[in-house]
DNA sequence: TCTTTTTGTAAAATATACTTGACAAACTGT
DNA sequence: ACAGTTTGTCAAGTATATTTTACAAAAAGA
């Protein structure tokens, strides 16, 4: 349930919207934007593709959110 | 569909079954066997919980088994 | 060898990740 | 102030992660 900042941020940082990240991935928006809202799991595939998107590892953006 | 290796030599490490693991993180043993077996993809909370009680972290385990 | 534990695998059912479509609030640029 | 983009959120549907039950092969111990 806490809100995934790194995520945000490192988003932010290659000014992607949630729209164009999702768009990278192959996910709806909404889908981006409830893994930042941090109200659901998503699979290991989707976090790992979003990482490669975004230049980071599993562990900068998915570890210790708790 | 590439096999966990990484999963399945910390968890000998531990001298866990799959079945102890299955049970330390309330999944099933074939959810664990599946996830060793590399045909499916776990969500994010069943691999963090994986890794707690492996001793071990997303990268450690989840990185780079492509 | 015998017994027990561990692992591999499969099919049917259930829980939940993810999609689609839609609408409004907040922000950005002109 | 206005137009366009971005974000937050909801409800109903679809895809798939996970469970349950079950059986057999392989490994480990006595």
């Amino acid at each position: 349930m806490a809100k995934n900042l790194k995520l945000k941020s490192a988003r932010a940082a290659m000014d992607m919207s949630q729209q164009a990240l999702a768009e990278a991935v192959g996910v709806s928006r909404q889908t981006i934007n409830a893994i930042e809202k941090g109200d659901y799991n998503p699979t290991l595939n989707l976090c790992i593709d979003i990482c490669k998107a975004l230049g980071k590892t599993l562990d900068e953006i998915f570890w210790g959110n708790d």
